[in-house]
DNA sequence: GACGTTACCTGCGCG
DNA sequence: TCGCGCAGGTAACGT
């Protein structure tokens, strides 16, 4: 019987951000313990990481308009803007994120009526600045699930969203489940037959040398999966 | 003895603002009483006018943003806006201007939270636009010595400003004075020898032609000193 | 809509 | 060098 780890590539359409998974945007308490992007697992560590959205990053976004426009779905989900019974509040408010160091990103948040959307503003311009997004680069948000009071943010470089394409990476046992490949199918492809642990810190994926985390999932059954959250290192 | 006035220039780094006494943009009430700059002396026309301050404007000024940024040691020291005890109130108020030709002008004057600084809005684009006002021109304010409610606004013409710069001209007697020269000490410079009268109209200074007013002092003594205030007529 | 008014926001220069 | 002042913006809304 195989017992060998492998590793499955999920195709996904809608890939979970892998940005609070990177080790240099993550803070090293949140480093320490297990995370998951799953927003379906009946069991979660009392400090997982909610995700909420990412979004890829327009010129608008990191230019002189000093604003982020939030998808009206995903605003509208995740950061609800109630409007205050009293006439002069406008319904804007700050939101306070931490960043992968603990460090604490205040902006403000409000409706345009103008342009029917959500936006970041005040504060965004300095986040831009400091972590030197640039467009096409993606932005993620999340949330503690234990405290949902506890807001995310994180970033990864625009060449690294390629490697986010490539999706989740599972790492199971193969035992008698059938090989998959191509990117269309409902099962994972395997993409490489052996991994020496399974908390190894770096893979080498379609030529580009990744650096990634695993963690533990305790589902789907039977197969042991572990998702992990790849960075390109280099490129060879 | 020698009796014959003389001109003596003080230099100084924040020369008064002449505005006020440019007789094109004085009332003609105005125009009759003898002026004066300085704030020190002990003996007042109950008209005298107070200059509080000038500013050159900014192309934002006289643009389209309807508003007058005031320096903020300016608007903190003449126009104190008192921060009402109702929270909702941001201590906004309306001060009221007479022009050179009597006109009432009402702005609204407010401080800006966001940008900390002191503005007047509305009603600044009209004064803007009747004086024909453009960047460089040069704004300044007053009050009435005696009645410390009527508020005065004057203008000058960008070209004038250089004029201003040669600071306060004082005729006097030399009697005793032992004359000096350069601009670097505390004693005034003398720059023409004799002068006609001490009311006269025009003065040739440094290769330019002047327009000035003088008005009487009392002090300092014994020297009886007088300060004129140039407007450039020409530029050979 | 166009425009004016109010109320925000930020980069940058300067002391 | 770093905080502050302000020049130069934008957003929202009333008219």
């Amino acid at each position: 019987m195989e017992t060998s780890p492998h590793i499955y590539i999920y195709p996904q359409q809608n890939p979970h951000p892998p940005y609070f998974f990177h080790h240099h945007h993550l803070s090293k308490e949140m480093q320490t313990i297990p995370w998951t992007l799953t927003t379906t697992s009946s069991h979660h560590h009392p400090n997982q990481l909610e995700p909420m959205f990412e979004k890829p990053l327009t010129p608008s976004d990191v230019g002189k308009l000093n604003r982020l426009v939030i998808p009206k779905h995903h605003a509208e989900t995740h950061f609800p803007l109630v409007s205050s019974s009293s006439s002069s509040e406008k319904g804007g408010l700050t939101l306070c994120f931490e960043d992968e160091s603990g460090k604490q990103w205040r902006f403000r948040y409000s409706y345009w009526n103008s342009s029917q959307s959500y936006v970041l503003t005040k504060g965004w311009s300095r986040y831009v600045k400091e972590k030197r997004l640039d467009a096409g680069d993606v932005v993620s948000f999340g949330r503690c699930r234990r405290d949902r009071s506890r807001l995310f943010i994180g970033w990864r470089r625009r060449d690294e969203a390629a490697a986010s394409a490539a999706a989740a990476v599972v790492v199971g046992q193969t035992q008698g489940r059938r090989q998959q490949h191509g990117w269309g199918g409902d099962h994972p492809v395997i993409i490489e037959s052996a991994v020496p642990q399974v908390y190894s810190k770096r893979l080498r994926l379609f030529g580009v040398n990744l650096d990634y985390y695993v963690t533990d999932r305790t589902e789907p059954d039977p197969v042991r999966t572990y998702q992990a959250y790849p960075r390109i290192v280099s490129i060879p």
